[in-house]
DNA sequence: AAAGATCCCAACCGCACGATT
DNA sequence: TAATCGTGCGGTTGGGATCTT
């Protein structure tokens, strides 16, 4: 438990008299109590009145953060689930550090806890990975490994999705990426030994060229998504998930024909593209060798992308991509 | 077992913006 | 119109918890 330290009396702005009594620092039980009954007798706002009138030696700011990222009843707890993570990932490749829009479509999440999701997990992945994590490489490593593994994850579980009709914040369809890359699920074909790898120039083309396409049909939009969406319905039920590039487009002619063009139509890329995942792997390391060890017999159950660290050299593909930034 | 490193997250800060005075 | 207030947002920090050596 953390310790009220400080210093929790500090000055700042205002007058001498208050400012001696504003308290910083960790919430105590008893200033949680005055919060929540007063919030529970007269509502929230008016936050800096809401401080004084409810006895709290709190600025307005500290009470209301308090509220809203804590003691709202309405606020969830415990670790977030892989369709949360997956949902962050999307709209963070679509919004960027919106954290607030972002957790508009995670009900009882915060801006907060999804902001500290995104540095610690993710941000620390790409540190690993000595990449920005805003590149275009990590965002492809992000798509191509990291979402399809949290696809998989969810397919093949049973759990409640934070995703489901019931929810109003994600009952309208979200868009979504359909990977660009396809997956690799166990049921990947034998790999050919002797395929080139695949030219990530490819990729790159086939980003610009979704890129263009969304900023065409949107205006604004500045996501290299497909103009396609995905309804969350659909999310929960990624045990489908494709194990083909084009198997996901299902019956979106135009998003097919888009990934088609990417993938110079030739069902080889896939093929490409499992080659340069299933060998990417060095025997012995961490991240994605572990992948590789499970996709030798099938089984990818094991593998977490979420909390294990990626090696850069296993993600050969994907550096390339990083000398193509900006 | 102890020390150091790292992780994690609650809380704070500064800024921006719209509403009100 | 300018000043002030209230609110919300994104970035940063502090320190307890946990892991590693």
């Amino acid at each position: 438990m953390r310790v009220n330290t400080m210093s929790s009396l500090k000055k700042t702005t205002g007058s001498k008299e208050d400012d001696a009594e504003l308290r910083r620092g960790p919430w105590t039980l008893e200033e949680d109590t005055l919060l929540v009954h007063y919030i529970a007798r007269h509502g929230e706002g008016r936050w800096n009145l809401l401080a004084k009138r409810a006895g709290l030696r709190r600025t307005g700011k500290s009470c209301r953060l308090r509220w809203l990222n804590y003691l709202k009843p309405d606020v969830k707890r415990g670790n977030l689930t892989p369709q949360e993570q997956l949902l962050i990932l999307d709209l963070h490749s679509k919004w960027g550090n919106r954290w607030s829009k972002i957790a508009q479509h995670l009900p009882g999440r915060t801006d907060n806890e999804i902001k500290n999701y995104w540095r610690t997990r993710v941000q620390k992945q790409a540190r690993h990975l000595r990449i920005d994590a805003n590149s275009t490489a990590f965002q492809g490593i992000i798509r191509c490994l990291w979402m399809p593994r949290l696809l998989q994850k969810i397919g093949g579980s049973s759990a409640p999705s934070a995703m489901t009709a019931q929810n109003p914040a994600v009952s309208q369809p979200i868009p979504i990426y359909a990977p660009p890359l396809p997956t690799f699920p166990p049921a990947l074909p034998p790999l050919p030994q002797q395929e080139a790898p695949l030219d990530m120039s490819v990729i790159m083309h086939c980003m610009e060229h979704r890129q263009q396409t969304s900023d065409s049909e949107h205006g604004t939009s500045s996501c290299i998504s497909s103009a396609e969406s995905m309804n969350v319905s659909q999310m929960s039920q990624l045990s489908e998930y494709p194990t083909s590039p084009f198997q996901a487009i299902g019956s979106n002619s135009d998003y097919s024909n888009l990934v088609k063009d990417c993938y110079y139509v030739d069902s080889n890329c896939y093929d490409m593209e499992s080659i340069n995942l299933a060998t990417m792997s060095v025997p012995g390391e961490l991240g994605i060798s572990a992948v590789d060890r499970h996709m030798g017999d099938g089984d990818w159950s094991g593998y977490d992308f979420g909390d294990n660290e990626w090696n850069m050299d296993e993600l050969w593909p994907f550096r390339n991509l990083q000398g193509k930034e900006t």
